[in-house]
DNA sequence: GAGCGCGTCTTTTTT
DNA sequence: AGACGCGCTC
């Protein structure tokens, strides 16, 4: 092994890979070998004698993960790699919290709520409270409930929080303290998690019950952390305890590709590792074996930009290569064409597989018109990310079926299929149980077992269909452990009618549906017969299906052999790599993010996607802007990212829009390569009020809110005569004002771009 | 209780 | 533009 650590990695890599004696620290640059260096770490312990059981591996994607264990398997063979402890952390504390589920009074069968699942429920708490569903936005709420978890914030200690409280006064969301609360309360009592549940309640088990922490600090006699920029308070503390005796640890990643601070993750992690573990370690990779001189010199000469970043300096030894080519597009329709049209020229003169593209947008409403063109071309693509297969319906509903039976608690999932096929119940009788449950703290499915026990106002010929409801479903309980997942699960869809009700829509999205169910079974199926491999003398459950597939998002590739071309957001590309990569729609407001461009610390973050975007590229990398795209069904006129701008330009192939010849992008270059005059003063404008253990971290949800609020009160102060800042066209003046309220007008001469008529509501402009 | 049609609202990224 | 929700009608 130690021969192939030292034949295989670079002598940065090697060192530290070898260092296992106490804490580490790798920055990683992109490209530059994070996870062989996590994958011979692993190895690298094995061989010195720790067995794999005891090795801890957190990732942060189930991709990442997939990822190490094949690399792993290569390395070891399966049957080491199957030892470790390795997943996401959601997945891995998962695992956890379903051992000691009776620690925190759950039930080890406890199901997990989605996103969805969750603002399901978040909105029946606001109409059951009435509250003015005007303020109370099931998405904002569902943001603060989030973050809070991730600060490990539980509904008591919110309440006793002043300064939180005061906030929600202040955004009109008093009441948000007990909508937290009786969500917290409603998912105990339904025996269901959240994703950010899996965190805080892995931090609540260790924090109560030291012999439980003990138990799994002495487990683990290693931990390795990838992606640690990612990690998000309750993460960090999860780590922090975990190895606090052993202190052997090492945590890989790379602050310039921190993209996920809105889900909480903090770099600040990254920066204090020292503060924690002063003794530690620190290895910079900066060899970057992926792109090209040219790629890797362009993105780095990107972030210098960022002002908030741990300095390094990424290389690459490879050839020069070509220059970055970026290109101005007529419309957004055909900048797909655009990019088809090279694809197609690239693999035919220079034999490229078609899995040597991928296509790289920042929101995935851009897929569409991608991959219309690509269609058209005849070239062969596969979406990534988006609606993922397990959000639509038709596989929630079966998954819902699966989850009531395993877990007859699960309000969310038992709301969905009640009544799907019909079974005669509908909102009416819904909400008088939801009401009744509420009021009288009894759960949904005894008061539907039940029904005539309480007083609800429910007719005997409804009661009946409730009650045969619960016979049906309970049914299959006796057989839920210990039979075969797919079989039984082929049962209860025919039983219940779920197959005959799909199969009774003829249409062509009916079709696809019930296609999208086989293959949702061929899942249960496959999986099944993976895990027989594994453990030949024990039944595969629902349990162990729906435990695996709660935490994933997408359905695993599909590589059925032929080469397609990857679309997916800049997100999901994280940590992969493609020959030739596009940029599409590098637009102000889109890329980036009209909601990113108000403060600094927003803006660095879409900087360092774009970084993250330019370095997944090994040789080829195309960057293009359009003229006008469609958004929301209106037609706008973007300007050309000011990322492309920040690209020093010797790396750059400036090409001209053939389409319209008489476009002179010089000047164009010339207006925009500096930042807009407002932009200063709107990013000054950031919030730095402290909330929970972050100081400088704030609840995105309430920013939204006290944005919406500042601009309804500003509506109302535009009047002929002030004076104005507007986000894009600086300084001007009102002259006049019409209609009112909501459609209000406001004729603004602006002193660098003349007269314009502004619909108030949507102005981002504040008076001066 | 279900189906249809209009209106509204969204418009970031994901475990 | 498109999804989704709400409310109206049968």
């Amino acid at each position: 092994m130690e021969e192939r650590i030292h034949k295989e990695l670079n002598e940065k890599q090697q060192i530290a890979v070898e260092y296992t004696d106490g804490p580490s620290l790798v920055i990683a640059g992109a490209g530059s070998g994070k996870t062989r260096v996590l994958t011979y770490k692993i190895a690298y312990l094995i061989h010195k004698g720790i067995a794999p059981h005891r090795i801890l591996a957190l990732t942060f994607t189930n991709k990442a993960a997939e990822e190490m264990k094949i690399r792993i398997d290569s390395l070891l063979g399966y049957s080491v790699s199957k030892q470790l402890w390795m997943g996401t952390f959601h997945s891995v504390f998962c695992k956890i919290l379903r051992r000691e589920a009776e620690a925190i009074s759950f039930k080890s069968d406890f199901t997990i709520y989605d996103t969805t699942d969750s603002k399901r429920l978040i909105k029946s708490l606001i109409k059951e409270m009435n509250l003015n569903s005007e303020y109370y936005k099931e998405k904002s709420i569902h943001a603060r409930i989030s973050k809070a978890k991730n600060n490990l914030l539980t509904p008591e200690s919110y309440s006793q929080n002043h300064h939180l409280i005061k906030e929600d006064k202040e955004c009109r969301i008093e009441h948000f303290s007990e909508i937290y609360k009786k969500y917290f309360q409603r998912c105990k009592m339904s025996n269901v998690m959240d994703f950010d549940d899996l965190l805080l309640y892995t931090n609540i088990l260790f924090k109560r019950h030291e012999s439980i922490l003990e138990s799994y600090k002495k487990r683990f006699d290693f931990i390795l952390v990838d992606e640690y920029q990612d990690t998000n308070f309750a993460q960090y503390l999860i780590i922090k305890r975990l190895s606090e005796t052993h202190r052997k640890l090492c945590v890989v990643g790379d602050d310039a590709q921190s993209i996920y601070s809105f889900r909480g993750a903090q770099i600040k992690n990254i920066l204090n590792f020292k503060n924690d573990y002063p003794d530690y370690k620190l290895y910079k990779l900066e060899q970057n074996y992926r792109s090209t001189k040219n790629i890797v010199e362009a993105a780095g000469s990107v972030i210098l930009k960022n002002k908030n970043q741990i300095h390094k300096k990424l290389f690459s030894e490879n050839k020069r290569g070509d220059k970055i080519c970026i290109k101005n597009i007529v419309t957004s329709s055909v900048e797909g064409y655009h990019v088809a049209e090279i694809i197609t020229e690239l693999s035919k003169t220079k034999k490229y597989s078609y899995s040597d593209f991928a296509i790289l947008y920042r929101t995935n409403a851009q897929s569409r018109v991608m991959e219309e063109s690509l269609r058209k071309y005849n070239i062969p693509y596969k979406v990534f990310g988006g609606l993922s297969f397990y959000q639509r319906k038709e596989i929630k509903d079966a998954i819902a079926y699966l989850r009531l039976i395993l877990n007859n608690n699960d309000t969310e999932a038992l709301r969905r299929i009640i009544n799907y096929p019909s079974r005669k119940i509908g909102d009416v009788t819904l909400g008088k149980i939801f009401q009744f449950s509420a009021n009288a703290d009894v759960s949904i499915w005894e008061l539907i077992k039940k029904p005539f026990n309480y007083n609800m106002g429910i007719n005997s010929a409804t009661e009946l269909k409730l009650r045969s409801f619960v016979e049906l479903i309970s049914g299959f309980f006796e057989k839920v452990s210990d039979t075969n997942a797919y079989e039984l699960a082929v049962e209860i869809f025919n039983k219940t009618g779920f197959v005959k009700e799909l199969l009774s829509d003829k249409t062509e999205d009916g079709k696809n549906r019930y296609e999208n169910f086989q293959e949702f079974l061929n899942g249960i199926k496959e999986f099944c017969e993976e895990r027989q491999k594994d453990f030949p003398s024990i039944e595969v459950t629902i349990a162990d299906y729906l435990e695996n597939i709660a935490l994933i998002t997408d359905l695993d590739e599909k590589t059925d052999g032929k080469p397609f071309v990857s679309l997916m957001t800049i997100h999901t590309a994280k940590g992969l790599e493609f020959t030739n990569v596009f940029i599409v729609g590098a637009e102000e407001n889109l890329f980036p993010n009209a909601m990113a461009t108000f403060s600094l610390t927003d803006l660095e973050e879409e900087r360092r996607l774009f970084y993250v975007a330019m370095t997944r590229a090994k040789e080829n990398l195309f960057i293009s802007h359009c003229d006008s795209r469609y958004k929301y069904g209106n037609i706008e006129y973007p300007d050309a990212s000011r990322f492309i701008y920040d690209i020093s330009p010797e790396f750059v192939d400036w090409q001209k829009n053939e389409v319209s010849e008489e476009f002179n992008f010089e000047d164009e270059r010339n207006n925009y390569s500096k930042p807009k005059k407002s932009f200063d003063k709107f990013y000054k404008k950031k919030k730095d009020e402290d909330t929970l253990f972050n100081p400088k971290q704030n609840f995105i949800a309430v920013d939204k809110i006290k944005n919406q609020m500042n601009k309804s009160v500003d509506i109302s102060k535009f009047v002929p005569g002030v004076n104005v800042l507007h986000n894009k066209f600086g300084k001007g003046k009102v002259l006049s004002i019409s209609d009112e309220g909501e459609d209000s007008k406001a004729v603004i001469f602006f002193n660098e771009e003349g007269n314009k008529t502004i619909l108030l509501k949507y102005a981002t402009m504040e008076i001066i």
